[in-house]
RNA sequence: GGCCCGUUCGUCUAGGGGUCUAGGACAUCUCCCUUUCACGGAGGAAACACGGGUUCGAUUCCCGUACGGGCUACCA
């Protein structure tokens, strides 16, 4: 049987960048055993339901390069692949009713506000937790302590009520995770979960199994959330006489800083994306920011969520989805929770930008000047881009970074730094400067090397050092202080924009 | 509180009884390169939570404690 993974979040919302790598691990775990992976939405909670997070979740997806082989959007033969779909097939009502008909499910009739009571009642008592279980079942209202004739009639009147499961007390329920190894729980411990809720949906307990056996899964990889409850998930394998799949329980991604997992709100206080992408919040209009916004390739966003909590063995940290699928495994899924560093995010980024040839990022880049510069000039060519890109390609993380590193690249500028021009301005200087322009015009060739060389040597004619005008120089045709190769940006800028710039700095600048 | 899971440098991690004077990466510091700033190169500081066992020998195995995380809904 080939391997079938599935991922299946709840359209309540963006997904959340931990999501992004559950869905991830499974992914590659189906590919590397050559299965398929399903994405399937789980939205039984119709007081959660957020219109335009299953659109957003698949969006996600897709923007990773996590393609899935079947679900919602994406086709396949067991459709339908939303729960709400699913249920109007009868499928859960179906299952439900099997493990009612075996003695391991019943009706209860208990409201909220009895629950309520009893878990008020309890907590009086000192006990924190109370719970629907072997021992207090007896007690409540539900057709194991009521004749079959109460039951009908309750049913009859459509009395609210929700099936559970009848859990077993005394038992020891082990199994094997893929990840934490053998696991194992006392089903004493375990409370009646309820399976279908009193609006007639099922809950995930009941549906991600019903779906997941229909739908054939033989991996369910979840987050380390789920643990607690896969003891009741496994009974239910077990009271349908249905062979339960390999478990995986991924570790969580934890806070920067500070105690908990990742949410949102570390994203907005520390100032980094905790989605995949921008999201506009349908209720408060509220914007969270998102990685692809932000400058991310999916490329560095995916290797980086792959590396948190996973690695291969080797100190190879750079991979490609392709590597990924080839060397992934659930063995070596580090077990303890890992603290996200945006810091290495962003190096994750600069490595995959690094790898991007030049006139690939000469092209975007191009398109981003025209935006800001407008069409019908050089600047904006590719071929001008793709030369500014050489000389700033390895001073930034993110290709939005060219434009605002390399303004001076683009326009004249408008300032001179003051400090160097307070120390380097000088009689002296000035008139190096406006004799080096006849320089700059007769040159034969207008490239970096042989232009440095005569610059040094109409320095030297000048009865100067190079460390003396070289910093003033920068600042004249740039504007800055520092920044990327002197000749290498004059060679860029070109011979007419070299000389206007010093003319215009000549003009500018302070007389002394 | 109860249950379950976990615990190696600040962070992500390698390590699976002797090879550990514990390795790599991010961040940080120093130096080199350089006209500057970056990049790059070299180097530094930096960790096996604690206590008991087991063993000739524990970072590696077991137990306990501490700490961290998750769960404890008619949410997923």
């Amino acid at each position: 049987m080939s391997v079938r993974t599935r991922f299946a979040p709840s359209p309540t919302g963006p997904l959340h960048m931990g999501g992004v790598r559950t869905a991830l691990y499974a992914y590659l775990f189906a590919r590397r055993h050559k299965g398929q992976f399903i994405l399937r939405i789980e939205d039984t909670d119709r007081n959660r339901y957020v219109p335009g997070a299953e659109e957003y979740i698949i969006e996600s997806l897709k923007w990773c390069g996590i393609l899935p082989d079947e679900g919602v959007g994406f086709g396949g033969i067991h459709t339908p692949y939303r729960q709400s779909e699913r249920k109007e097939q009868g499928v859960y009502a179906d299952f439900s009713k099997r493990l009612m008909d075996a003695g391991h499910a019943y009706y209860a009739f208990d409201t909220p506000e009895e629950l309520e009571v009893e878990r008020k009642k309890a907590e009086s008592l000192g006990n924190p937790a109370w719970q629907y279980d072997a021992a207090s079942r007896p007690s409540m209202r539900n057709s194991l302590n009521m004749t079959d004739g109460e039951v009908s009639d309750l049913l009859q009147k459509n009395t609210p009520h929700v099936i559970r499961l009848k859990v077993e007390s005394g038992r020891t329920i082990a199994f094997n995770d893929m990840v934490r190894g053998d696991v194992s729980f006392d089903s004493s411990l375990v409370d009646d979960k309820v399976l279908i809720k009193a609006d007639g949906m099922p809950t995930y307990h009941l549906a991600h199994i019903v779906d997941d056996i229909l739908m054939e899964v033989t991996h369910a990889i979840r987050g380390e959330e789920w643990l607690p409850s896969a003891p009741a998930h496994i009974l239910i394998y077990e009271y349908l006489g249905i062979a339960q799949p390999k478990y995986a329980h991924l570790p969580l991604l934890l806070k920067p800083e500070g105690n908990g997992k990742l949410s949102k709100r570390d994203g907005d206080r520390l100032g980094f994306p905790v989605f995949p992408l921008e999201w506009k919040d349908p209720a408060s209009g509220e914007v969270s920011s998102g990685y692809r916004e932000k400058g991310y390739y999916p490329e560095a966003f995916v290797n980086m969520l792959a590396m948190l909590g996973w690695n291969d063995g080797t100190e190879q940290e750079l991979f490609s989805m392709d590597e990924l699928i080839e060397r992934f495994d659930f063995e070596r899924v580090h077990k303890a929770g890992a603290r996200f560093d945006p810091e290495k995010a962003k190096w994750f980024n600069e490595q995959w930008l690094r790898k991007q040839s030049d006139t690939t990022l000469g092209g975007n880049l191009a398109l981003q000047a025209e935006v800001v510069f407008g069409a019908e000039q050089h600047i904006v060519s590719k071929a001008y881009c793709t030369g500014a890109v050489r000389l700033l390609k390895d001073r930034v993380q993110f290709e939005g970074e060219f434009l605002e590193k390399g303004r001076y690249l683009f326009e004249t500028p408008a300032e001179y730094d003051e400090k160097v021009v307070a120390k380097r301005w000088n009689p002296t200087a000035k008139q190096f400067v406006e004799s080096f322009i006849p320089v700059l015009e007769s040159a034969a060739e207008f490239r970096a090397e042989p232009l440095k060389s005569s610059f040094e040597h109409h320095a030297a004619a000048s009865g100067l050092k190079p460390g003396d005008v070289l910093q003033l120089f920068r600042v004249i045709v740039s504007g800055q202080g520092s920044g990327v190769d002197l000749f290498g940006m004059v060679e860029l800028l070109g011979r007419t924009e070299v000389i206007n710039r010093i003319q215009r700095a000549l003009l500018q600048l302070p007389s002394c």
